[in-house]
RNA sequence: GUGGGCGUAGCUCAGCUGGUAGAGCUCCGGGUUGUGGUCCCGGCGGUCGCGGGUUCGAAUCCCGUCGCUCACCCCA
């Protein structure tokens, strides 16, 4: 490796036969989401950095250490996005989409940014497909956007999925529940383990999660957020599940599960796959959030959306690169550079996938390369005429430089 | 931010009891060949991550540093 310029820490060049990969990815979500009625939103890589500390929450690890923010030079703060509900918000906001029918559903396929130590299956610069659906708080929007999500993953081959689901009531409630099970924690906290103790207040929730048996013991009794929804709560919950069970998409209903932003409300969803490390085993991951385009300065609007890791489906799918299309003629030439450049150009013309030598290889080394690229026909051109063989049929024969796209369409075509 | 592993040709690696660098693959050329695929020959290609130390001499030992990677935290 040479010692100078490389990429920088957590990015990645995409060479072609990796981006062949996320281009079926970006197709799927595409043809799956369109037919659903969503509709493409494209917006800045960056944004006024008070959409995320509004947005996603002033107290998240988004905000608090990942964020890449910088002066614009008038003295603005901006931030690289480090996520993609917000800014949608802000745009839906922005645009007034509010007095367009409901709900208004967007997708996205956009690139993120977040400063974190990068491992496998997470990078400072990734890349995210979500949708987001705004102005409905129907539960069949969440069920929608569930399956649609499921339909991404399992068509894209991702392997052993699962679907942790939960619910999370309003903010206020979630806040008063975290209280409860935080004065539930330090009652109990000599019979919890060091770490668990260390964040019961910047993160209970995870005590859930602890491997320790002790720990364990202590959690089995613990209040759950599910018991303290209220009723209204509880039954957009309920039909969220009736519509998955008669979709037939499996589910565990984890009531451990939070997600790492502020704005969740009611419905939260994480799929995860065993093909993934440990650590990041989230595929993909969404939920409701009624309250943040209000938050963002908009009316009080609900909406529901996901996102998922390009990366990660990938990582997730048994992928294989499949090689590049092959040409259909590949132009040879010893000498007749403009006659052989002509018939390049003439066969593209014609709808043909046509090379040309371009790197100034001997006679022997141009058939090396076109059988490299397993190129149908190779034409060898002259002054007079031109040699066209069929590597398929192992034939060849000679004719006149205006006769050979002809010729090779008419093979191509029997 | 914390911890482990690793850093020799474009790629995969050997060289690890110190003596100023090798193989395979790839690529290019030549020969053979049905103007290609096999086989043979040759060639291009390396500040041994970087800096310092020990030594007559270090890719090889010691220290530092940077980078990559995996994991923790957390997340897509």
């Amino acid at each position: 490796m040479s010692p100078g310029l490389t990429a920088p820490r957590g990015t990645a060049d995409v060479l072609p036969e990796q981006a062949a990969i996320r281009l079926r990815v970006e197709q799927t979500a595409r043809e799956l989401l369109e037919a659903a009625g969503y509709g493409r939103i494209e917006t800045p890589a960056f944004e006024a950095t008070e959409v995320f500390t509004r947005g996603v929450g002033a107290a998240t690890d988004i905000v608090e250490k990942e964020m890449y923010s910088f002066d614009d030079g008038g003295g603005r703060s901006l931030t690289l996005r480090p996520e993609g509900t917000a800014p949608v918000c802000r745009a839906y906001v922005e645009h007034g989409m509010h007095k367009l029918p409901a709900p208004v559903k967007l997708y996205y396929l956009e690139s993120f940014f977040r400063a974190e130590r990068p491992q496998a299956g997470r990078y400072r610069q990734f890349w995210q497909v979500g949708a987001e659906a705004l102005g409905s708080e129907d539960p069949a929007l969440d069920a929608e956007l569930i399956v649609l999500l499921h339909q991404l993953l399992t068509r894209l081959g991702a392997s052993d999925l699962h679907l942790r689901l939960s619910s999370l009531g309003t903010p206020a409630a979630r806040s008063e529940y975290r209280d409860e099970l935080i004065d539930y924690l330090r009652a109990n906290s000599d019979r919890l383990s060091e770490t668990v103790r260390d964040r019961i207040e910047r993160n209970p929730l995870r005590a859930f999660d602890a491997d320790d048996p002790s720990t364990g013991a202590v959690m089995e009794q613990a209040p759950r957020l599910l018991d303290r929804l209220p009723a209204n709560d509880l039954e957009h919950f309920a039909e969220v599940r009736r519509l998955l069970d008669s979709a037939g998409v499996a589910y565990e209903i984890d009531t451990t599960l939070v997600r790492g932003l502020d704005y969740y409300t009611r419905t939260v969803f994480e799929f995860t796959s065993d093909e993934l490390a440990a650590g990041q085993s989230t595929v993909g991951a969404g939920g409701r959030y009624d309250g943040l385009v209000e938050l963002l300065g908009g009316p009080p609007t609900p909406g529901a959306g996901w996102a998922a890791g390009v990366e990660r489906i990938i990582l997730a799918s048994p992928a294989e690169a499949e090689p590049p299309p092959a040409p259909d003629l590949y132009v040879a030439h010893d000498g007749s550079r403009p006659a052989a450049f002509n018939l390049a150009l003439d066969a593209r013309a014609a709808g043909l996938r046509a090379q040309l030598e371009l790197a100034g290889r001997s006679l022997k080394g141009q058939f090396k390369h076109a059988e490299r690229l397993n190129a149908r026909f190779v034409a060898v051109v002259d002054d007079e005429t031109v040699t066209l063989r069929d590597r398929s049929a192992g034939s060849e024969r000679v004719v006149a430089h205006g006769d050979v796209v002809a010729a090779v369409k008419q093979a191509l075509e029997a």
